[in-house]
DNA sequence: CTGAAAGCGCTAACAT
DNA sequence: ATGTTAGCGCTTTCAG
């Protein structure tokens, strides 16, 4: 059984069978389809032209024991269903497919106990980088990554304690920018709709600095609903009846994020609401797709491709950096929030 | 510089490094953390406390060398921004979760050249399985997989010619079902609404099965529309209106996918078209997070997170199969189309 | 229950 | 430009 794979009886080929084809060593072989160039033409078209015919295919497990480089790069994130995180995904993408660097994703389901079991498993596959999302781990996750002896990014929140290097926005000027400019354009009775997962560090983040806007004011959140389950046009419906049956004045509802504030603004269109005079709406996140609905909603471009992006950069660039690196959300009023006065 | 990683001074930990600290050979420490039962309880716990303490993270890249087993599952698919893939990744960690198995997944962006790459990238691990969305792929990649000797499962698509087992539901069949729903209800001046991506070959499935749908009651396609980029609300709408305006006297509309659907209702919903009594509509997928709009949009389900889970358990099973295995994808009328005579 | 020896398929380093 | 040798860190196999 050594040697084979375990569903089948015929063992993989090996450089030794291209070599023996090409007549040449397997050293050569080696050095050919690692297109060096210190190798005639001759061979080198011997070489491949065996490799082809036999159908080889290399053994990166091998390849990368020899030599100790893995061009992997671990990327972590909460789940793939949410659309922020593909976004981020499709970031990196934009960077590592200029380089020899693959992204391997996993996944931790807001579960910091399963987070570290991914990084862990992660680790074990010596990746040349690690890219995790947020800042809050389990202490055993941040010992792994301090010791992983490779570039650690944490991405997407700077409101916290970073193990190594970071990229993204603070959640929480987010939010408290978000209050000022509602403050600023003369709404006063504001309500929060927001998702009751404790794990959503970021989102938690984002209502606390809001508040503190909103004080910076003078004012306070007049009523807030919390949800369980996926956020979408449903339950962003389904929360905005609730919250306004509730508390029926308030003039303006902050949503965590825009999927929501989609489904609240079908709702107050349905319901005749005049929007963003009688009532206003801000989400976060800033969805292309939602480009289209029959109102741009108000919302906060969190920079999910840009964080993507920077921190590919630096984990291409290989330096076990504690590099912070700061990106701006950018505000876009949209036509659900008053003008400012 | 060997046995160090590149980034860093500090050589990783080995087994003989925690054998040394537990004051047991090598083969133990490898049998403990394995969890083999074969190890007296005193040695297990002497052996597990040293690699804590120390901080120990096994190299799997050596370990699958040396077994010849490595315990990832490759799945390849187009793009992680267009939601019916990630809804496969769910089924498909659904059943993995719950063995060794873990997926790594590459994208193709629909090119089969780049699929190509992906494949010889991902068969240079050695992985235990691959799953690959659709039929279509290049010789090269048609060679490779049934060489690899591996379970092969090919996704999302029953209309070709399988490389080895697939798991699907087959799209023409799919288009001709909704031609029959919709001709079965009177409809008579249909437009198609699709993606101009030459390398959709499900969408091009679902239209040919569709247009025979139509053939059967004597009916043609009136019009058609093909655009250019990303499925949306906002594209949704755009295609809409150039279609309606070119051929007004449409009387349904059939969308390549929901999200392009739900921008056309919502056109037609703010021109004050009577649905579905005017203009009918209807599109492909069933995206749970449209559920919320201000009517439900006739789709049909195209079964994506059991198409995942049915993938995974044959890759799971181990066994070099053939299976074909076709779901049935299920018409949900919605609110968008008249109901039957 | 534990250990010693051999080798997985490849590449680094050193020949020639 | 090509070949030879010695491992990479682990697991398999066989001995005790």
């Amino acid at each position: 059984m050594r040697g084979r794979n375990p569903f089948d009886g015929k063992p993989h080929l090996t450089l030794r069978d291209v070599a023996e084809a090409a007549g040449v060593s397997e050293m050569t072989v080696s050095r050919v389809l690692r297109n060096r160039d210190d190798v005639s033409a001759g061979t080198r078209k011997r070489v491949f032209e065996a490799a082809r015919r036999l159908g080889y295919v290399p053994n990166k497990i091998a390849g990368a024991l020899a030599s100790s480089r893995v061009n992997l790069v671990g990327v972590i994130i909460p789940s793939l269903s949410n659309m922020v995180f593909p976004d981020v995904l499709a970031g990196i993408g934009d960077i590592l497919d200029e380089t020899p660097l693959q992204p391997v994703v996993g996944t931790s389901k807001y579960d910091p106990e399963r987070e570290e079991r991914v990084i862990y498993e992660m680790l074990s596959w010596r990746p040349s980088g690690l890219i995790v999302a947020g800042l809050e781990h389990t202490e055993a996750s941040r010992a792994m990554m301090r010791a992983a002896g490779i570039p650690v990014i944490e991405v997407m929140d700077l409101d916290g304690d970073p193990v190594a290097a970071a990229v993204g926005i603070s959640h929480v000027d987010a939010g408290r920018e978000t209050a000022r400019e509602i403050a600023a354009r003369g709404y006063t009775r504001i309500g929060y709709l927001g998702a009751s997962n404790f794990a959503d560090h970021r989102a938690h983040k984002r209502l606390k600095g809001f508040e503190e806007g909103l004080a910076e004011a003078g004012l306070t959140l007049a009523d807030r609903i919390l949800y369980d389950g996926a956020s979408g046009f449903g339950t962003g419906r389904r929360i905005t009846e609730a919250l306004l049956s509730r508390t029926p004045d308030l003039d303006f509802l902050y949503y965590n994020t825009d999927m929501n504030a989609a489904g609240g603004l079908l709702y107050c269109l349905a319901k005749g609401m005049r929007i963003p005079d009688d009532i206003g709406l801000a989400g976060f996140n800033s969805f292309e797709m939602l480009e289209g609905l029959p109102m741009r909603i108000a919302t906060m471009d969190s920079r999910r491709r840009d964080i993507g992006r920077s921190a590919a950069e630096l984990v291409q660039a290989g330096e076990l950096t504690e590099e912070k690196l700061s990106l701006d959300p950018v505000f876009l009023p949209g036509d659900t929030i008053r003008a400012r006065p």
